[in-house]
DNA sequence: CAGTGGTCTAGACCACTGA
DNA sequence: CAGTGGTCTAGACCACTGA
């Protein structure tokens, strides 16, 4: 981008002060401070400032684009919020490292998933009972080994095919009428994160092999790979689930993509 | 908080305002913002507003804290950006439900990772040669098949043990110099990082049984279950690299937490 | 129509950096 | 000391919602 251009950026708010619309004819002109991002964003990609070096100042900027400061200074907020540049008081901003690729991990509903690509999703409840919390999950959930807890294992299917088995411990406290769920129309996740606020979460994601009893629900061979997410979620004063989640590992992958 | 404890903060402007640091004595003082911040974040988190009920607008809490509305509205932004609340403009401020496990998935260098616990980090090169890509990549890659490509195949130790084989691909347009790199001293996710910005990065995590080769590479039994991590790095141009990382699967797991 | 959030401005004071 | 980013203010205009 010309100096000129960018002079010419700097008029159009002038017009906007005059009190012209956002919106000539079927155009529509961006906030000036998506202006600003979007200029910056599209010079660090052609790579104009390399990793380490400076951008220009914010008021180098507003020399530039004639917004007022608090704009400028919102648009590389903006960028350092996503990691794009790096910035030093008394010092400067910085193009940054891309070493970080955000990604979302989400808590997704697994009926909404199989559904939202065209497929039919069933659930098979294998078992639904109070049981008293095995001490190998008490650390893992985060309450004593003995405290009264539900359990449920199901197995979800995508057109008729099993794609995984969920095998999940919850808080009495958190859900006191969990059991009650029909779990066939309605999905355990689904019911959790309308009853129970989720304040953080832990995850792990790994590779194994599925127990003899969870390779003949899932209708695998026991030396199958199976991708295996744990997580444990809570609020701010008690865990809610711990759940153990097994995937068939040539039915199953995740996959996810950054792109600032 | 009660009432009078927000009219106490709301105070505390006023004392800013006729020239007090930010410090007395050696209690920090928050800037604005960020009381408003921490007192949103600690009423949501006690649950004070559900997920999907109505928060405070921004007049009501410019009334409470006597802060202006522009400190106030970047503070309810920055709960917006972190998905805490969601806003609706002419209809007001909700707290989000959480679904959303928002999780940073590191394009990490793994020697880093080893001698940051303590251990330690050996890397055996056992392919480094430029080749004709093969066509099953072509399209992962976004490279025609056939293109001259560096491809290395390095596997990586902890503590003498093979903790991930690591199958790479490298465009070198992008990094010429990559076959002149000794890998038993930089790794290749290292040196990329500094001759070949990222813009862009695709992943898949799967589980999955090494090849015959990979597994006699990893010194496991090719039964073993491994995680597959797939990755293709960019940049607004072209493609970077396209690697294969295999990961016995009793040895590494990917882990994660979430917390606002 | 009143209420909501989205955004901009011009000016200000400040802490920190590095020559 | 000049330059940098961090932050706040008081007022403004706007688009959109929903009664």
């Amino acid at each position: 981008m010309t100096g000129v251009e960018l002079a010419r950026i700097g008029k159009s708010k002038v017009i906007r002060r005059r009190g012209m619309p956002l919106r000539k004819g079927r155009i529509s002109v961006s906030a000036p401070y998506m202006v600003v991002v979007d200029y910056l964003k599209h010079e660090l990609k052609r790579g104009r400032w390399l990793p380490g070096s400076q951008l220009p100042s914010e008021s180098e900027l507003v020399r530039r684009f004639g917004f007022s400061r608090m704009t400028i200074n919102r648009a590389v907020r903006e960028l350092q919020s996503t990691g794009l540049v790096e910035r030093v008081r008394g010092s400067g901003t910085f193009a940054a490292q891309l070493h970080r690729v955000s990604s979302t991990l989400t808590i997704r509903d697994l009926h909404e998933e199989i559904t939202s690509r065209g497929h039919t999703h069933r659930a098979e409840v294998h078992l639904a009972q109070e049981e008293g919390l095995p001490r190998t999950l008490s650390e893992h959930f985060g309450l004593a080994a003995g405290t009264l807890v539900f359990h449920t294992v199901i197995v979800h299917h995508e057109d008729g095919e099993p794609l995984q088995l969920e095998d999940r411990y919850v808080n009495p406290a958190c859900a006191p009428d969990y059991l009650a769920v029909d779990f066939t129309r309605t999905t355990p996740t689904h019911y959790l994160l309308e009853v129970a606020p989720v304040w953080e979460a832990e995850y792990s994601i790994e590779s194994g092999l599925p127990t003899t009893r969870e390779a003949k629900l899932l209708k695998i061979k026991p030396v199958e790979p199976c991708l295996i997410v744990t997580r444990r979620t809570a609020n701010s004063s008690a865990p809610i689930t711990y759940v153990r989640l097994v995937h068939p590992g040539s039915r199953y992958q995740i996959e996810g993509r950054f792109k600032p």
